[in-house]
DNA sequence: GCTATGCAGTAACAAAAGTTACACTGTTAA
DNA sequence: TTAACAGTGTAACTTTTGTTACTGCATAGC
């Protein structure tokens, strides 16, 4: 795990850090597609991710969908590290975008290494930046966007994140995630079809330029 | 301000920071309506609020506004904290909603505080977190509530921030704010009033139950 | 092979939101 | 006093999005 840890950490941290990181810490690789973290779940310890990306959901009382961002490589989850800190559920659901791997650490050292280690402070202090950032650019999309540029900002940061042109996904699942319905999705897939930048297929898209 | 910070801060910060705080920090009176952070602008300082209201907006490239919470007593803006570390320009606007107090503090101090004191740390944290969940409110009124819901929100949140029952708006602002349009605005007030739930006059909104 | 099932395409329609246009009414400024 | 203007009400219309319904097609399981 250390070599994990000082690849994707190492800039970060000093290395009195990695090595209490890599006492405390397990490591975790999960399948693609696995939930590992639902709404109103307790919190007990905080992700580093190693590799992979989880995607982020929220949910309301309907149990509509609308998918919020990405965490990848290099990322933690501020909502997990908010919720620690005021021993709160989750107001988020966390699956697995990819297979991916990541370092697990019991919350109690959280509040420790925040007291001790100026470069943990910073890592958390920019996980939080980053995090409302990403929250600001979700804000944008489905305040000042349509339908219609939303899609293609999904499909492009879907790619972004896969390192992939092709999109295993159906129709139906796309729509979740925006908070739409199949057909919408379907008609405006199809129509960006039309315009050459994909390809449609059962179960997956191919993407031609976007 | 020693007295108007111990009245709002005494619960969250030791003496000693509260005279460091008094030592460094520049009380600052605000009329209602004036702009006091744009987007773009750099941040110096960081803002304690002591009484009154700040509204946060953001904006698009086209112009169009959008209203993302309020700040109130005891509140700090995390946009400014999080841009503070990494020097960075500010991604929304805040204008004072009501006449407002609050406290200005280099943001130098920001940093020797995490390290030093445990209690601003916290309130650091919390801060984010509370933001991080205005934000999540926000997208999950402009994601999954309809017009109607999201105005009726608007004025409830207005009403709670000014503890008025009247709201002092055009059906313009009111637009500008949830970003739609002057007519579909008037048209969903014209239905409230159909209710009985509010009153309309020239300039200004009386609620009678929400 | 056949059948059940899930996925995608499409038409027809409904609802929500946005747009344009214009009338009316207080208020303000000349 | 009168003209200009800002704020509001409302109708008529368009666009966007959502819904229902039905089709064909591919695949998995029998």
């Amino acid at each position: 795990m250390l070599q994990e840890l000082k690849e994707n950490y190492g800039h970060l941290f000093e290395n009195e850090l990695l090595h209490e990181i890599n006492k405390v810490g397990t490591l975790k690789e999960v399948k693609e597609g696995i939930k590992i973290m639902d709404i109103g779940q307790y919190i007990r310890s905080m992700p580093l991710l190693i590799s992979g990306a989880i995607k982020i959901l929220r949910e309301d009382n309907n149990g509509d969908e609308l998918l919020l961002y990405f965490l990848e490589k290099g990322d933690t989850c501020a909502m997990t590290l908010s919720c620690c800190l005021g021993n709160a559920k989750s107001e988020i659901r966390a699956i697995t975008e990819l297979d991916t791997k990541l370092i697990m650490i019991p919350i109690q050292k959280m509040e420790e290494w925040t007291a001790k280690y100026k470069s943990w402070r910073n890592f958390v202090f920019d996980s939080y930046h980053n995090r409302l950032m990403e929250m600001l650019t979700t804000i944008d999309s489905i305040a000042f966007m349509k339908m219609d540029e939303r899609l293609l900002k999904y499909l492009r940061d879907k790619i972004n994140v896969t390192k992939e042109d092709v999109i295993k996904n159906t129709h139906q699942e796309i729509a979740y995630e925006l908070h739409t319905s199949r057909v919408v999705v379907s008609r405006l897939l199809k129509t960006l079809e039309n315009q050459g930048k994909i390809e449609l297929h059962r179960n997956h898209i191919k993407i031609i330029s976007l």
